[in-house]
RNA sequence: GCCGAAGUGGCGGAACGGAAUACGCGGCGGUCUCAAAAACCGUUGGGGGAGACCCCAUGUGGGUUCAAAUCCCACCUUCGGCACCA
């Protein structure tokens, strides 16, 4: 018996793609678009496994839909600006330039291997002029928006990657890529306006219904937005015009406010100490200036504050309160000053307790028993000591105490985000060079759209080091494009994630070179109706992308508010339950399965032995398996067609069954696919098929038409998943053209429905007898049949029948006491 | 601490109110073979019973229901996000 060669089936099936390329992609008469994305690879020299998973999902889905006659953008493309690049150079001495051309043409082999149908006349890479002309493009329409910026703040540096970081691109206190501990650097530098739009990208989540729960969640936590006050305490002492701002979302606890305290770094602490100078407070702010962030938010740090010696009002009570310097307050949340409501606030109750500061009650606990507060208590109750609202719920103390203060003039309604604005410029060489230019007489001049792109020099010798754009005269060295004076250029480059932000866009119209994209043609695919890749982006990436969209929109250029309707986030593969990485040394090569097992087997292992959100537990016997299907449809198909057993004959008992397998197999198939996208179901349901037409064809005589059908059915469905073993099969059955230009089966459901099936039997609640019926029995007579059973008659024995629960064509539960 | 996800055979997982353990891996037995591999067939949650059958099991404990892996409440464990955020 001959075996099954994927060596020579996928060399055919991809000459034969190779052929017939760009047909497809004409669908006739599509029932509707479909755009399938999988989110593009950074360029690191190989695909991994996660990249075989996420192409492989999104593979199965492009085809799926080509098939089902939808007009389908499925296109690819590379992130290939970027550090690592830089690294390589400094250790090999290739340009970044070369090295990254070098990978992109190997992973693009990697990916014509895995058999995948990317539309590669659509093919964009983000280090070509022609795509990162329109990165700088974009950055100037957000310049003219207000919504580029420079300004001088402290950013996140990392000493290894020596260039600052966005706040996203910060881990726990750590690089994202290299994990170095970032440091705090006061620095001029880029930023783009996301605050502007914090509102939006977080009510707009609501919209994403078919994103998974936990992305959206990490947004709304990452956003952070809180609704609160600003509440105003007029300083008493020196100067009387000063006044401290603290932010709060209790204002419905401000009687209860007993001192107020600020951050070390707060501007008004050194007004303070010119008119009550104390070495004791000076040297406590010193001291706590110097604390790192990193150790500030440690578990273990000891909240400490010290008095100033300065009082401010309260107004709401008229009382002085005390003012103080407390190491805990972060001077960049709010504004950068708290008030002390020691009874209603956990920290502020351990501060009070430790330094005797008053605490005064202002909300009462309902149905507490002590007397004495033994710890604070921050939910909600009736208002007391608090003037005019005693007696009001604090819920609607809220509101009652926010137009208050805006009537008195005492504070204002205030909404805070833990997102902070983007900081794009990088410190870096292999970038998008930001298209601005310093002339000493005109300051910041954009770089005219005309002019674009600012292009990154490639003929410079690449050395490892600070930034070599700094040192290229002919680079930094230009005329003003306002008053033509001599005046230099920004050589920072941007974040590579701006790069990405916007991709999906340019697939749309990938060839033009009059604007980023065509609105017609963005606005004709998008949505992103099926968006595939990893949970690491789900703030990062997804976030820039979102934010970059809502620019476009309300710049007129797009119609979408949000890019990507549907997500699916892939789960990690993982060997001995360890993400693979050179470090572990559990790293399995896609080359060396696909050489091993081809192709098909890699796809098809990876797809079956999990759902796709899922982490895989990567198992080499596993692909065993998936081979052996592979190898057991190919043998089924070569025997039956070269023995030719087949007859035609009456429609038996079991042909019929037989039939009733495949239309089953095709509604699960179908549904698991375009619903669940739980595509290890679907497989599994087409090795039941398999299995079941084996035992069928160990059978006398097999039914011709029938074993026919069933094999052309299995040809179809199994193409999105196996696409090389597909065209095989479906070329051995003596279909002439390719298996993609056929349509998706479609199922019947009457034939998917059994003639007979099983009634189980309950006597209550547990099976005591399982009855095979036609189906749509009698409900009567399949009662009488239950209570004939001895087996039930036994359960029920003396007992009475209460109730009769009878679904029908499934089960009859007889309760009896 | 807050938010989210997940706990099912020896393993990956299926079922997501109506037969728990589909499918695959692994194990066991068989056919073929001098033998092995491959392939094919059968079997495989635990316990009891000669057997018909019975009992127990979906992280733990309650609840709702004729019926719960599935719905509700509480708890435990693991993973992920956020966090002196006022």
């Amino acid at each position: 018996m001959d075996k099954y060669n994927f060596r020579a089936v996928e060399k055919r099936a991809q000459a034969m793609w190779a052929r017939t390329d760009g047909e497809s992609k004409d669908a006739k008469a599509p029932v509707g678009k479909f755009y399938c994305l999988e989110m593009f690879p950074y360029t690191s020299g190989d695909l991994h496994m996660g990249h075989v998973r996420n192409y492989s999902i999104g593979d199965v889905l492009a085809r799926f839909y080509r098939m089902n006659g939808y007009e389908v953008l499925h296109p690819m493309g590379w992130d290939a600006f970027g550090l690592p690049a830089e690294n390589a150079a400094s250790k090999s001495g290739t340009h970044p330039a070369q090295w990254t051309q070098a990978n992109v043409a190997k992973m693009k082999e990697q990916l014509k291997a895995l058999g995948t149908s990317y539309d590669w006349d659509r093919e964009v890479n983000t280090t070509s002029p022609d795509y990162y002309r329109w990165t700088q493009w974009i950055f100037l329409l957000m310049y003219r928006r207000g919504l580029a910026y420079r300004k001088r703040a402290a950013v996140n540096w990392c000493e290894e990657c020596q260039t600052v970081l966005a706040n996203e691109q910060v881990v726990s206190g750590l690089c994202w890529r290299c994990d170095t501990e970032v440091k705090s650097r006061e620095l001029e530098q880029w930023f783009l306006r996301i605050t502007d739009y914090a509102d939006r990208l977080l009510d707009d989540l609501v919209l994403l219904e078919q994103w998974p729960e936990r992305v959206r969640s990490m947004q709304v936590n990452w956003i952070g937005r809180s609704e609160g006050a600003e509440l105003h305490f007029p300083l008493l002492q020196g100067d009387e015009e000063q006044i401290i701002s603290v932010f709060t979302t209790r204002h419905d606890t401000v009687y209860g406010a007993t001192y107020v305290v600020l951050a070390p770094e707060h501007p008004l602490v050194d007004v303070i100490l010119q008119n009550h100078p104390d070495d004791a407070v000076r040297d406590f702010v010193d001291q706590s200036r110097t604390i790192d962030t990193q150790e500030r938010v440690a578990e273990d740090f000891e909240k400490e504050g010290v008095f100033t010696g300065a009082y401010a009002r309260n107004q709401f009570t008229g009382e002085p309160i005390p003012i103080w310097v407390g190491n805990y307050v972060v001077y960049d949340y709010g504004t950068g000053a708290v008030m002390g409501v020691p009874a209603h606030d956990e920290r502020d109750f351990v501060f009070a307790n430790k330094y005797s500061l008053p605490i005064r009650e202002v909300i009462q606990e309902p149905q507490r028993q002590e007397k004495e507060l033994a710890r604070a208590y921050t939910g909600p109750g009736s208002m007391i000591h608090s003037g005019p609202f005693n007696g009001i719920n604090s819920d609607e103390g809220l509101e009652r105490i926010a137009d208050y203060a805006e009537e008195k003039g005492w504070g204002v309604r205030k909404t805070n985000y833990r997102l902070r604005d983007w900081l794009i410029s990088r410190q870096r060489y292999w970038g998008a060079p930001i298209p601005m230019i310093y002339c000493d007489a005109c300051g910041l001049v954009p770089v005219p759209e005309e002019d674009l792109p600012v292009v990154l020099p490639v003929d410079i010798a690449y050395k490892p080091g600070p930034n070599p754009l700094m040192e290229s005269e002919e680079f930094v060295r230009t005329r003003c494009p306002q008053c033509g004076q001599p005046a230099r250029r920004e050589t920072d480059t941007m974040d590579t994630f701006i790069d990405s932000s916007w991709y999906y866009l340019r697939y749309c119209s990938a060839n033009y070179d009059k604007a980023p994209f065509l609105s017609q043609d963005a606005n004709h695919w998008l949505p992103v109706d099926q968006y595939t890749g990893g949970i690491e982006h789900a703030i990062l990436h997804l976030l820039y992308s979102r934010f970059i969209t809502k620019v476009l929109h309300d710049a007129g250029l797009i119609e979408v508010v949000e890019p990507f309707k549907r997500l699916l986030t892939q789960g990690m593969v993982i060997k001995g339950g360890a993400k693979m990485s050179k470090s572990k040394g559990n790293v399995v090569s896609p080359d060396a399965i696909m050489r091993k097992y081809g192709a098909d087997t890699a796809r098809l292992f990876i797809l079956f032995a999990s759902p796709p959100e899922k982490d895989l537990e990567w198992s080499d016997q596993g692909v065993e398996g998936a081979s052996r299907f592979l190898q057991r449809v190919w043998r089924m198909f070569n025997q039956y067609l070269t023995e030719g057993r087949g007859s035609k004959r009456p429609v038996s008992a079991q042909d019929r069954a037989l039939q009733q397998e495949l239309h089953r197999a095709i509604r699960r198939v179908t549904h698991d696919i375009k619903d669940r996208i739980h595509l290890n179901t679907a497989i599994s349901a087409m090795m039941e098929l398999v299995n079941a037409t084996y035992k069928y064809l160990e059978e006398e005589s097999p039914c011709d038409a029938l074993v026919r059908e069933v094999f052309s059915t299995l040809a179809l469905m199994l193409a999105p998943f196996a696409p090389h073993l597909a065209e095989e099969l479906w070329a051995s059955l003596g279909g002439g053209d390719s298996v993609y230009h056929q349509t998706w089966p479609v199922y019947d459901e009457a034939l998917a429905q059994a003639e007979e099936v099983t009634v189980v039997v309950q006597v209550n609640g547990r099976v005591r007898e399982r009855l095979v019926v036609s189906l749509d029995n009698d409900e009567a007579d399949i009662e009488t049949l239950a209570f004939a059973s001895e087996n039930v008659q036994r359960f029920i024995a003396d007992k009475t029948v209460r109730k009769i629960i009878h679904v029908p064509n499934k089960l009859v539960n007889i309760v009896v006491g």
